[in-house]
DNA sequence: ATGAAAGCGCTAACAG
DNA sequence: CTGTTAGCGCTTTCAT
């Protein structure tokens, strides 16, 4: 194998490199080079001696020096919020598929670990280690000296559109939790309950979705109880005893997140609160569990896979300098509204259907 | 900004290099390279100068260059299982901890995208674009010429020691499974289901301590009776319908994961087989939502982010080429056995109980 | 169609 | 303690 003539060796890897294929087939490197990016310059007998040669020696382009001479890394970075749910590794299955499609890594960075860690992660973008950026529920970072939409990298926002105008993938927040009214309001519900997120766009959108429909249909936002939480299922739990404890107690609760759901039920559950017989529990998010809980969650469905499927794409367009049509920039998805058990009539209205007991 | 001479330009990539530092300190680029990766070798009152310069430039070290030069990316590459459970993602959260105080990131490479991903995913680790590798249940992977071991590269197994004699964090499946055996055994059952996973090592240690430590209560492991599953809800609920659908009835089932044994208990309850009143069913992994089903699921829980951690530690150590006591190199970890609500004595040996009817 | 050579940005010998 | 300089492996002019 030939080796590298240098006055002062600094290192020896042991790799196979280019001007090791390029000897074995008696070309130059550039040739090599060529025959492997542009293989339309090489002649065709030149080609096929070189393609020869990078596979009996089993060659394989050394990726550093790649990113290093094309500037490009094709490595994306995916920002996870604090808590990975079982949501985002739908997500990211969406976003690998997409991207390792087009030869692209993912680099994941989660916030979950240690603060600092975000400035660690807007530093990668600085240093050039990744060629763009997707933010899991728009989560912006950066430090107070450096965010990381002033760095001059394509970024796709996921499921909140970020600040200033990041393109994203959205989903239709408020036309699903308009829907979650709708079907409550039409099982016969007249008094309500919202278990919220922290304060943001999910759920300033899911509030008004649900608010406004239920102001259509003569109910004051001043009248539905309001339950804080932070989509965790522990938080479900506590605003569950909120509830319990509370002497107000509507007969249709709406939590914008599945866990939040989940928790709630339960806990209404193990205070001898019937679901859905005494009350109604709506979800969001669509998650699996939804679907083995007692009673199965009605929820609204997210594509969550599509969504990282699309914001993927969106990105690596992005990277490819593709100018995209404004209209683009922003998709949103629609959601699906999945009816389960844990949604029925109020009491009141149901003493005049037949009764249908446990089983 | 000082710009580099050259005769013929490549590319002009704007950043802030080395270079413009040290042209604004007035010393030499290697220099600042010292200042900044062993400062102990610098003059105090330069070591300042340059990192004034670094601060007011903004300069942050090109990842590729660096890479290239030291022959280490600074990367791991992680490899998730073809399906990325709740589990995987607590797994996640360990490593990424233990990596990023080390200053290293993470690749994600989902094995659920394409089958050719497995491939790429080898090609990578070939292309020296990462230091080392995190095999996410042992699962080993590579195409029929290249398998990953072979790769002169660190690797450490999760969950599963993998072939050969890999680094591995693992945890007591066997005693694990062995204290579920106990508990059915303590509460009085003497007939027994298992839901099984695929052929392969948790199942194999799982079975082997539930089945031994029945034989020696005198239990035939040819008594009891195997429904086959791999791992999901799904497959939990296919479990239980050969359940309902078989005449035999045993009256404690341990499957081998929480999703399978949700799917089951659901299947059940939902046939009208009472849980835990006519079957007791036991779990492992411990997830979150083992604490929302109804009833709340006995289970086996692995210290999954714990698990992570310790991977990611050990793998830096083999990357940083450190021997290691062969007692290190496999570790292993305790699991917690949890007990729910879904398991409780067999219906005739509770009759001679006081009777704790539903609430 | 092919080769020579510059140089991406950085670090590590070596010399002073 | 600091500067000079040679390259890490690759791609890309430019010249032939």
């Amino acid at each position: 194998m030939v080796r590298r003539k240098r006055a002062r060796p600094t290192r020896y890897t042991g790799s196979i490199t280019i001007e090791d294929v390029a000897a074995l087939a008696g070309v130059s490197t550039a040739t090599v080079s060529r025959t492997l990016s542009s293989p339309g310059l090489v002649a065709v007998d030149t080609r096929e001696r070189v393609l020869e040669a990078v596979r009996s020696s089993g060659y394989i382009p050394n990726v550093a020096a790649r990113s290093l001479r094309a500037a490009r890394s094709k490595l994306v970075l995916v920002v996870f919020p604090t808590r990975i749910t079982a949501f985002f590794s739908e997500l990211l299955i969406g976003i690998d598929d997409a991207l390792s499609a087009e030869g692209y890594g993912l680099i994941a960075g989660s916030l979950q670990a240690r603060p600092e860690r975000e400035t660690q992660l807007v530093h990668l973008v600085a240093a050039k280690q990744v060629d763009g950026v997707i933010l899991l529920n728009g989560q912006m970072i950066g430090s107070d000296t450096l965010r990381i939409d002033q760095l001059d990298v394509p970024i796709v926002a996921v499921g909140v559109p970020g600040e200033s105008d990041i393109p994203a993938v959205l989903i239709g927040d408020k036309e699903g939790a308009s829907a979650v009214a709708r079907h409550l309001l039409e099982l016969g519900h007249r008094t309500f309950g919202y278990v919220s997120g922290p304060d943001g766009y999910v759920d300033t959108q899911r509030w008004t979705g649900f608010a406004m429909t239920l102001a259509e249909a003569g109910i004051a936002s001043s009248e539905i109880s309001r339950y804080p939480g932070n989509f965790t299922g522990p938080s479900g739990v506590k605003a569950g005893k909120l509830f319990v404890e509370s002497g107000k107690r509507p007969t249709a609760v709406f939590a914008i997140s599945d866990m939040m759901a989940i928790g709630f039920m339960k806990t209404l559950r193990a205070a001898g609160i019937s679901v859905p017989g005494d009350v109604s529990i709506v979800g969001f998010d669509g998650i699996e569990f939804t679907g083995y809980c007692e009673p199965e969650l009605t929820t609204v469905r997210q594509p969550s896979e599509q969504m990282g499927f699309e914001a993927a794409r969106l990105l690596i367009r992005l990277v490819d300098r593709e100018t995209i049509p404004a209209d683009e920039r922003r998709k949103t998805l629609d959601t699906e509204f999945v009816i389960g058990a844990s949604t029925a009539p109020p009491a009141d209205l149901r003493q005049v259907q037949s009764w249908r007991g446990p089983r």
